[in-house]
DNA sequence: GATGAATGAGAATTCATTCAT
DNA sequence: GATGAATGAATTCTCATTCAT
């Protein structure tokens, strides 16, 4: 199974997050998704071996985009809170932008077979998260803490309001997103 | 006659519970968590519509507790750091002791049948928070906010690092407990 | 398995036609009748042996009912037309007000299980019928043939439009009614 | 890629008669029928929607096949006793010939599955019959009422002697056969 | 490389029947 | 005698996957 044609593994992954977010993962079948994708199901079989490793692969991708996300390829990472701020909001307009890839993520990350793969694979996902933070601890900009904490002190409570949003339609105005920057901010800075 | 039993209703959701945390939703077949609860999958019906009522049933089921675990009994909910600190403990205990019933429950909330049962039978899961809620922010205890924002910004942070410990199996401490409460209260605290 | 209440044999009778008339005999299911005839369905089990047994002897039941529906208590069977013409109304009127049960004996006929009854049983659903016909063709009132034939060319085309009629909803008027008796006794009359 | 095979249907359908014909409607599962057709009964579901709908196809096949039976290619419908007996014979031979078909056919034509076909269908499985019947009536060959009744007088008693000799064993003979079509003649010409 | 056809395995669910009270 | 509880076996149907073209 080689890699032949990327534009349609994308159409697949496309057609995978659709099927997804909308049936569930126990809703999802491959032809639903073959489907969706306007391909033959067995034509999926050319490109992944089978429906988990495409499940996997496409998490993969997603996550690593997203690893990406928070930071902009100029930014440089000065650690100051506005960098944080910065960081904070690529991270909020991403996931906005993406919230049908963010869901899929979200829907997955508590399955048993993405934890698997997150411990096999031992994924980093945003080596650059781990200098930028201990740098900080050095400079005394924030609390100095394990980085898991900060991570989550940081990002947890934005991701939670969004998710929340997204059940709900209403979405966060910009004071309240300010708000909860600051309110994040304060948890981690010194 | 014999005589229906209350006790099997528990058993099969402390079945259901195990075979969706250790083969995920898409991998639970009635005939498994029959199996697993030693009752005919026939059995199942008597007490459950079909498979969606059942997970819906247990999911409301958990929340319920799980929005009474914050509350002793007895606790004056005056309004202090103190106050929450304790509601703050108590969640994380009630986390900890039950982490099967937690990672079930994320392990939905994502998923769509459970976003249509949030939205029909709008469970107010935890009433008590918004007086206290409301009582904090009038006192100046806490920044006058939405009670979502703060909601989230207490919760989110503890309740991803125990997922998260849970996945890598490095438990946090006493010492990074109190630094995660006292970021949190940071957060919300005037 | 002995007789207990005969009435409760009545009402799951009646149950069960209503049930095989709505739903055919596939769809009927032994909860279905028992709800309907509001008994458990473990009581049926005390007054039938299986549900294979219950449509047989229910059969069987409704068929001699119908073998004695031509036939009024004092009629003296004299081998005129005029006998003919009240057998045949009085099969016509008995078809009309009990179309359900004739309904169920026609859903059946048909089927394998019910062969097997005929077979075994030999019911013979109308003695009387013989020796009207045989006194008739000694007679010369009605032509010099087989019993069954006469019988078909008698009683089957009303059969045929009575069926017809109850799935179309249009009614044979007395006009009608008349000319099919006529044109049937002109088949069997010498 | 294989080619979607018509004589498979054919196979199903020849497979979903022999069942049926000897375990009943209720009697008959997918999976006998697919082992009797020797597909696997996923296959069934590539040719049809589902039970229902393969029943309802193949009553309809059935249905339509028997009403060109009793016309053969080439007969000439002139208005005469003749081409009653030819009609009439040819149909009594396709039944003969196709008992299996035409047991399958009165099994279900009694089933409300099949009603309903017959109410959303409409299939006039015969529009030649009305043409022949109104001449005839202009004609003075045959009496003048319904059409319905004619047919009824004509073809049910033999119809019903068929479905008869079939259970018993017991065969028409020739000249049988030719006092029911007499009969059958008496009863519907003027 | 792409695909419609085909299928074995398994899913949810129902059913006739038995059991314990 | 009557019944709700319980279930093994069967039913319809779907699905991931393979095959032949």
């Amino acid at each position: 199974m080689r890699i032949k044609d990327d534009e349609k593994v994308t159409r697949i992954y496309q057609a995978a997050i659709k099927v997804v977010n909308s049936d569930g993962f126990q809703g999802s079948s491959m032809s639903k998704i073959a489907k969706e994708a306007d391909v033959s199901a067995a034509t999926i079989y050319l490109y992944f071996e089978n429906k988990d490793d495409m499940i996997k692969k496409l998490f993969i991708h997603l996550k690593s985009k997203m690893g990406h996300s928070y930071f902009s390829e100029e930014s440089d990472l000065s650690s100051s809170k506005g960098t944080f701020r910065t960081i904070w909001l690529n991270h909020y307009q991403y996931v906005m932008e993406n919230l049908e890839e963010y869901n899929f993520l979200e829907n997955f990350s508590n399955c048993p077979l993405i934890e698997r793969i997150e411990d096999e694979n031992k994924v980093d996902y945003c080596p650059t998260f781990e200098s930028l933070f201990d740098k900080s601890k050095l400079n005394g900009l924030i609390i100095n803490t394990n980085n898991d904490l900060i991570f989550s002190l940081l990002f947890s409570p934005i991701n939670y309001l969004v998710k929340k949003s997204k059940s709900t339609g209403k979405m966060l105005n910009t004071n309240e997103l300010i708000e909860v920057f600051e309110a994040s901010w304060r948890a981690i800075s010194k």
